[in-house]
DNA sequence: CCAGTTAGTTGCATGATGAAACTAAGTTGC
DNA sequence: GCAACTTAGTTTCATCATGCAACTAACTGG
């Protein structure tokens, strides 16, 4: 089969991540969810792509537990997408994709938007690597180790 | 044009990342570079992909400043591939990517690997949202403000 | 200088994407 | 209650992207 690979039994958990949300319009949809939309048309309008891609990404959200189907909230008969906790904890990923952009791209000036706390309104901070203990760790700081095999019981 | 829409000139800094990052492979390939693998042929066999479409991707992350192309470091005539500053900003990007699926994937026992910190061998501490003062934030503790236009010399 | 390796490119089959048209419920105006 | 409109899709078809295999050409090792 010549079919686009899929990385569902890989066993990198980026490769996995990127599974579910690996394509050009799964994290915008998501984006606009967090931002509060809920509606297809909301999201088609929004995001100004065809209906037929928004369908099928949709659906493959909701399979992915990442969105779930709700009765609309305002008593019609139409249907909402919600985001489940995890879509809502693809926060830190769109806050990082974010953050990277805001870092490094070559026309800062066209970014038209700052994310700030609610609160304050000041900038969020940027995302750092933390070891347990606190310590701030580069890339090189860091490795790979083999999760140790999860035994059932007390089998060996 | 029915082409693939690119959001180069979206003004959204999560979609710009996209246009670099978004697709099945780029981050993958950028995974492995953090990795340590430099050649062509490295990525090849360990990433599993076709060879027409390392080369269309490792072009573009090229052209996007992710990597560089520089020329072997074993004395060959071959050319090797080495992130830069702008490839290895994306670390904090991976990681999210990662804790995310360790945390929400349907089947975590699949997932071989841990990032842990090399001084400790304990595992990296979940990213987390702080504002400038340091308080915890979740995504309902945020807000997009617009970035003020940003004003050439004293012009205004 | 010949065999094998490295780093690609080309050709072709197939899958994914996108615009527009189409459909079918649900809602509104009257 | 029914025609007109809105919402939420599905279908169709052209085009683009992907993936495999085969091909090419430069480099390397003996």
């Amino acid at each position: 089969m010549v079919k686009r690979t899929s990385f569902e039994g890989d066993s990198c958990p980026i490769a996995r991540s990127l599974d579910a949300l690996g394509d050009w319009w799964s994290l915008l949809i998501i984006r606009e969810a967090l931002f509060g939309l809920r509606r297809f048309g909301e999201f088609q309008s929004k995001l100004g792509m065809a209906k037929n891609i928004l369908s099928v990404r949709l659906r493959a959200l909701v399979d992915h537990g990442i969105l779930a189907t709700a009765p609309a909230s305002d008593g019609s008969a139409y249907q909402e997408y919600v985001l489940t906790p995890k879509g809502r904890g693809t926060f830190p990923i769109l806050v990082a994709l974010r953050q990277w952009s805001e870092e490094f791209d070559d026309h800062p000036e066209e970014i038209a938007t700052i994310l700030v706390d609610r609160e304050k309104g000041r900038p969020v901070k940027k995302l750092e690597m933390r070891a347990e203990d606190g310590r701030l760790l580069t890339p090189a700081d860091t490795t790979l180790k083999l999760r140790p095999a999860r035994r059932r019981r007390a089998t060996g």
